[in-house]
DNA sequence: ACCCAGAATGAATGAATATTCATTCGTGAT
DNA sequence: ATCACGAATGAATATTCATTCATTCTGGGT
């Protein structure tokens, strides 16, 4: 009977319903991030209103404040887990316990980095539109930064093990390391200002060529 | 005498007088310009109010009406002066008749795009604020990617004139102009985001790096 | 000396929007 | 079946802000 009340409720919201539903707190706050998400991207982080939020979620005005306790909470809360999800995933593949051959690795991270999943524009959007405010904003840097630093690490870490393994000389992990990243945010930039000029195809290209000139040996 | 009514009137605008003035149009519209860069810098583009630039100014708030029709017209065109001045003075670098060594050329154009001018946290500010709103803005991505666009060619033209000169050889002009112009942008982006990570000289070294590992002879 | 075109002002207006809170209603416990 | 807690609602409030425009003032032309 569960099931059935479930795809009752589900078809008279799709039907524009007004069926209240009491659902839990963590739930309700991601049903919320992820509508503040779809609404940076469609229409800008400066035109962001609660209602357009609240709306796109599907939920009333008083519900943003009741989880989170304002707007300029909420926009916190979103960068935060578009910064956690993003440099989550890339460390994950970094320390890759999964893919022991290092050259792989490097190819996974760059499918991760240039890939489907964060190259979508809604996420791309997302991401410049915090940057974009970050100047007069510390604690946007502040959320930034940390993450950053722990990939930034983790980064390091792998190139030095690559490094070893393929016995590169002068080469310098940590500057190749603040090198690379530039190149993967600059590719991000540009498949999300000038997508026209530049393709994904062509990203992943200028991209696994830097790491080519880099470490010949592990990337073919 | 004209000079000397100049100071007058400069001291008694700084002492907070209200002495009105009449300045020609062009004037104004630079003046108002200049404090919107400022206001992004220091609010970020959401917060920016026209009574915020026009105090900024020191002029009254019906004034930005005057000279341009609307706030969203005057924040267009702040965007177009900063795209301007960005991507001409690279331009005019790139063409660079006054540094006929190629090299040389190379160094000067990296000393533009990281040197004191560009990277000046407001210049930086402003870019990516405008950056962040593309996504949503189609007038915001029209200007950028017009400019962008022929700096793009510029670049390129001056990579195969240097692949010619050094004889290189499976090295793409077009790809490597996209990578460097990709690693400029993201590592402006570090210096805006996490300045604390990345100073200005190591991104000078990143970057002359990676000219370095594609122009050996040119770069040393 | 005096005009007057039009630059400049800023109080007033009205629209947009974050936040509040009195009320409603779903849900799990009894 | 009933209750009570607190999740959810959305109309109302107070504030902020872009835009307008009646008025004031400047400076070059006569």
């Amino acid at each position: 009977m569960t099931d059935a009340s479930g795809a009752v409720t589900e078809a008279l919201q799709e039907a524009g319903s007004k069926r209240r539903q009491i659902r839990p707190k963590a739930e309700r706050r991601q049903q919320l991030i992820d509508a503040t998400i779809r609404c940076i991207a469609q229409h800008g982080l400066s035109a962001v209103t609660m209602q357009m939020v609240t709306r796109e979620a599907g939920l009333s005005v008083g519900i943003a404040n009741l989880h989170f306790e304002s707007k300029d909470n909420l926009l916190k809360e979103t960068l935060r887990f578009v910064a956690e999800e993003y440099h989550g995933g890339q460390i994950e593949i970094m320390e890759g316990g999964d893919i022991p051959d290092l050259g792989e690795r490097l190819d996974a991270l760059l499918d991760f980095q240039l890939g489907r999943g964060v190259t979508q524009r809604q996420k791309m959007s997302v991401w410049f539109a915090y940057y974009g405010e970050a100047g007069a904003r510390p604690v946007y840097q502040k959320i930034v930064s940390t993450v950053d630093r722990l990939a930034a690490q983790k980064l390091e870490a792998l190139f030095i093990q690559i490094i070893c393994e393929g016995n590169y000389r002068g080469v310098d992990a940590r500057e190749l390391a603040t090198g690379y990243s530039a190149l993967i945010d600059g590719l991000h930039l540009g498949l999300l200002v000038t997508p026209r000029e530049l393709s994904k195809r062509r990203a992943r290209a200028v991209a696994r060529d830097f790491l080519r000139r880099a470490f010949p040996q592990h990337i073919r």
